[in-house]
DNA sequence: ATGAAAGCGCTAACAC
DNA sequence: GTGTTAGCGCTTTCAT
């Protein structure tokens, strides 16, 4: 069994509030008893039960994340750095990977919300509907990766990258780069920042004389197989002869697929055709010598998000901030 | 302020004992009290709170897992195995990136399996030095992706597969490729399937005819960029008409690497050089046309995991079975 | 079938 | 500076 901090206390010869003082630091203990106290710990083995300590103090120091997929290099890369901000104050990260799926991700959100297993929750790219966000709820949110939304709903916070101007950048780089046919591999239409993308790539294009129908457009989950599907999809009967066109995959992921549609058709990229993708995972600079992208902010999300929630925590005042929108840029790179 | 067992029994007017009774289901309750409590849980929006209820039956549903990289997708790919077997009995990971750092890992190695935090601790391709798991433990350890050893250590279980035999695969492969030079980009010593595998590349090598000092060691961490150093280091003053090499990246995120570096020289794949990896990761077949590798059972290994995991803690009897070792297999693709 | 009450291990008033 | 003790919110034995 287990000793408990009676035990330590007992063979101490003191009190067990001077042996929670000697690990908590509250107050003072004398050198006397303090080393008596270290002694018996060190003998006893003693770890405090932080189940207890959580219950006395109502904090665990473990804050929720829900992200759709750990697999893919844009969530992983967020919660790494949302685990380095947070772990340097000794906070631990309890990982939910909802699958893309909004029941689940609804479930998770609910349960964690409501309980207390977890001091705050911290979402990335949810889809769930504004309105389901409206559950009472006793723990801080941070939403990361989605456009603010209001409605009356309180301690919540925002931290997200302007998805909308991002797209815009590129449909002006494809414009420069006088392509005239364009067709995007949007994500799906539940992702308030799959639309952003898809509506500011139109509104470039629409600037510049195009009209919406011009521009084709299908809708696909953000993952490698969605994007490899819609361009072959594309590529029917396509002839860079013709009219070259330019392909805006919303994420780099299934700007990938796209790529390895391309090639298996034996086209060139991007001599018989363009592709752009979208957030700059890491390995972006590698996909076919280099994926012409936006950088979607991946390392200030994380940290911003880190940090914010921890000084949420520590200071215990619900979140009031405006929406902390981070600025996308261009990488230009081989495949446009 | 939250309401508590309490506040339901008193609005519901019956005992505390009766409220837990009808979430735990561990006696019968009537069917009048039954709605009448139901009805208090809902009108106050009554959530049990999971620490106390932890501190109380000494069980937190959660398990720790600490992993070196979160953003390195062979053991993300293993988290989501893990993640998905685990939770359907309902239990929670703790996510740990101990950065490839030996002593950050046993930080979050003693603080684990020391406190209650969590019910039981899985490890993926730790680093520690075997004396380190000695310490006194009060939950089980599930050790991934490393081979087992034996030194009385007790409630310990692994599951992992056999990289000699997964990397002397891929060295009789090479050989009936008819390559006549060798090299390794190895992972540090510091990890045993590392020098498993360099080991089991070096044994079928050598059992056709080649001495150790025929083939070129590099020894780096497993990581894109090592692989790419590795790799132009190699390729200093490297004539493919004089000799053609084929060069074994120990893991396929270096094999990566060293393909980039490759290229980067304009050498052909696999004309000037042939490039094989190790692990299989969900993107190895989309490198360069597909990456020749060995295929590192991820799923069966985060599954096994999990299940194991789940039977221990539900039987709660110690670990006691012999490792689970599962089969690796050759991925022949175009590299090579 | 229901309730009273002890107690999981800890912290923090409060008293000395 | 040190000890006593109530109590965090729950489960569970033991009466009834």
């Amino acid at each position: 069994m287990r000793s408990t901090i009676k035990d330590v206390a007992q063979l101490a010869n003191v009190s067990t509030a001077t042996v929670s003082n000697v690990h908590t630091g509250a107050k003072n203990v004398s050198e006397e008893l303090r080393t008596r106290i270290l002694w018996a710990m060190e003998v006893l083995g003693y770890e405090p039960n932080v189940v207890a300590r959580s219950l006395k103090i109502n904090k665990t120091f473990r804050i929720g994340i829900i992200v759709p997929d750990i697999t893919n290099p844009f969530f992983s890369e967020i919660v790494k750095e949302i685990d380095t901000a947070v772990s340097k104050k000794n906070y631990q990260l309890v990982l939910f990977s909802s699958d893309y799926d909004v029941k689940k991700e609804f479930q998770f959100y609910a349960s964690l919300v409501m309980g207390n297993g977890v001091d705050g929750l911290i979402m990335v790219a949810p889809r769930m509907e504004e309105s389901q966000f409206k559950l009472n709820r006793s723990i801080p949110l941070l939403v990361v990766d989605r456009p603010a939304f209001f409605d009356g709903i309180s301690d919540i916070a925002f931290v997200y990258a302007d998805n909308y101007a991002g797209a815009f950048l590129m449909a002006s780089l494809l414009l420069k780069k006088k392509y005239k046919r364009f067709a995007c591999i949007a994500g799906p239409e539940t992702v308030p920042n799959a639309n952003a993308r898809y509506e500011g790539f139109k509104a470039k294009l629409t600037e510049a004389g195009y009209s919406s129908n011009e521009i084709e457009v299908i809708r696909r989950e953000f993952s490698f197989i969605d994007g490899y599907e819609a361009m072959m999809k594309l590529l029917e009967g396509y002839d860079p002869a013709k009219q070259k066109m330019a392909v805006f995959a919303c994420s780099d992921i299934s700007a990938w697929g796209a790529i390895e549609a391309v090639n298996s058709k034996g086209l060139m990229i991007p001599e018989d055709i363009g592709i752009a993708g979208y957030d700059n995972i890491y390995f972006a600079k590698f996909i076919q010598k280099g994926l012409t992208t936006i950088e979607n902010p991946t390392k200030d999300m994380g940290g911003e998000a880190g940090e914010l929630m921890l000084e949420r925590l520590s200071n215990n005042r619900p979140f009031e901030s405006s929406p902390v929108i981070l600025e996308s840029s261009l990488k230009e790179r081989e495949t446009v």
